[in-house]
DNA sequence: GTGCTGACTGCAG
DNA sequence: ACTGCAGCCAGCA
């Protein structure tokens, strides 16, 4: 196989997404959380980015995804400014000032929550 | 083919 | 505490 690439990368997405519906309702994660469980830690922004491509897939609450200071760095992102919030709101997350409350509380880690199984 | 941008994060000054 | 820079990789002009 010269050209031959299987798919590699593509699994990173679709990893990405794995965890994203794993995130139980009323907890949020960070992209920075998901990289390091995907062992990629440097590649944070991959998973924001899949995030990105993650608004075609009904499946995934990329809402429960914000940055490592628990703000909502992804909004805009959303059909309104205010979507992701009420998203988040729904699920019990309380958000003020595009910011987590209580994030540390509500903070869900992958590999922490996952590998304690 | 080349270069820039982006839903991030950690480290250095 | 705040600011700036480098690393990561895919999509688009």
């Amino acid at each position: 196989m010269h050209n031959a690439m299987p798919n590699k990368q593509s699994t990173f997405f679709h990893d990405v997404y794995e965890v994203v519906k794993l995130i139980p309702k009323g907890r949020v994660t960070s992209y920075g959380a998901i990289a390091r469980y995907l062992g990629t830690a440097k590649s944070s922004r991959m998973v924001g980015y899949a995030m990105n491509a993650a608004h075609a897939l009904p499946d995934v609450p990329a809402q429960r995804v914000v940055n490592r200071n628990g703000l909502l760095t992804g909004k805009s992102h959303f059909g309104t400014p205010t979507r992701m919030q009420e998203l988040l709101a729904q699920d019990g997350v309380v958000v003020m000032n595009d910011e987590v409350v209580k994030f540390k509380e509500v903070f869900w880690d992958p590999c922490v929550e996952l590998h304690l199984g």
